[in-house]
DNA sequence: CAACTCCTCAAGTAATGTCTTGAATATAGA
DNA sequence: TCTATATTCAAGACATTACTTGAGGAGTTG
């Protein structure tokens, strides 16, 4: 008790965890699952490697600790283990583009350039929904949307937005988010909406944020 | 904009910082510095590695942006970058914690029994001490109490607590706190303390956590 | 039960991480 | 300037990680 060797053990256990969110598809995984449940075949997708290394890297993380699964016919939904994760994962990135020079060219480079783009705040939008004066889009994948969203919020994918927008009601402002502060189809969404001439923002972060500020939310609705 | 390989890039960047906490010796080494600057020297005794291992270490944890230094003499202070970085460590510890059954079996090995061990929480102790009924010692290495320490707790290093015994106010319960909910020294001074008949819990968590608790401290008093 | 879908596992390779040893650098003091 | 102290750097041995390919297991459907 009290030894090197002990502390060694315990300290390299937590040095697990931080192992399993230290690598880049791992990470994307997390940001993805934040969002709700999703399937390895979906997952794959969504991080760009094939199904066999997806799964390997889900294991890598259900090792830790941070993900489980449920198995429903051929399918295997994936989560995270408790809410406890996203906060880790919101202390991560926090951190990281708080101190990592590099996080802001990197995320310049993939979210484009983001400095004419007006956001509006959790608790305003939470007022202007309570007023009704405000449309609210998902722009994240339907999947997503069905696993929990802003209450009242329209699912719009990006993907369909362009196709959709004239069933947008006129003369209100649109309010897109998506899955957080990195994730680019709010961003589209918003840009596409204005060279339409349509007033829009974005929801400052995104849906997890949302939750973990403990505002209402709505599932499969 | 927008494509995978800006993506996969901007996530990597995340893994990075995560990969920095993802080792044993550096988990304890961020650990430690949650209590303040060190030098390398210190450190490496603190974590039982080579100084030039140590050396090595603190430069991973540089590189992400966990650490940063400043020279005295011949000394090299490493010292956290910013609070985040404490914020960050708390939360894989607590997420370690609740998920990760082998954590509690490691503690356990780490810490011995604790089941008997009675805690007093934060703003209890903070209102005892306004109060004036309770001893405060710190039994952290000198080096951390003089980094900064709870507002008139006395540095009593676990090493000296048994010479220095004596020199408590009798009649009074005695509070010991150290590093955190991982560390030992509070637990070996709340038994011995009570195996010589003395009343004493020991603070929940450590000093860290009373800062981040936006607590008053001192420093170098 | 055969065919199919979805996912996991195993083996192999290239790249990366950890720690040791010994040399090099930077500062302080005689 | 010489010496001592504190830290970093470089090279190398060894273990681990990431991803690919192909086979195998689990559940569903005809």
């Amino acid at each position: 008790m009290g030894d090197r060797q002990a502390k060694e053990a315990l300290f390299d256990a937590f040095g697990e965890v931080a192992k399993a969110l230290g690598n880049g598809r791992r990470a994307e995984l997390i940001d993805v699952l934040a969002q709700g449940e999703r399937h390895v075949d979906e997952l794959s997708a969504e991080i760009g490697q094939s199904v066999a290394n997806t799964s390997f890297h889900l294991r890598v993380l259900a090792t830790a600790g941070l993900v489980t699964t449920r198995r429903e016919g051929t399918r295997i939904y994936y989560r995270l283990v408790s809410a406890r994760v996203a906060d880790l994962w919101a202390a991560l990135r926090d951190v990281a583009a708080a101190h990592h020079e590099q996080i802001d060219e990197l995320a310049a480079a993939y979210m484009g350039d983001r400095t004419r783009l007006e956001q509006i705040g959790r608790d305003e939008l939470a007022e202007r929904i309570a007023a009704g004066d405000v449309v609210v889009i998902d722009v994240r994948p339907a999947a997503e949307h069905a696993a929990g969203h802003i209450p009242g919020a329209r699912s719009i994918p990006i993907d369909e937005l362009a196709a959709n927008m004239k069933r947008l009601p006129a003369e209100v402002e649109v309010v897109a988010y998506c899955r957080g502060p990195y994730c680019v189809f709010a961003d589209d969404a918003v840009r596409l909406l204005r060279r339409r001439g349509r007033a829009a923002r974005r929801l400052e972060d995104g849906f997890p944020e949302w939750q973990r500020a403990n505002l209402p939310i709505e599932i499969a609705g």
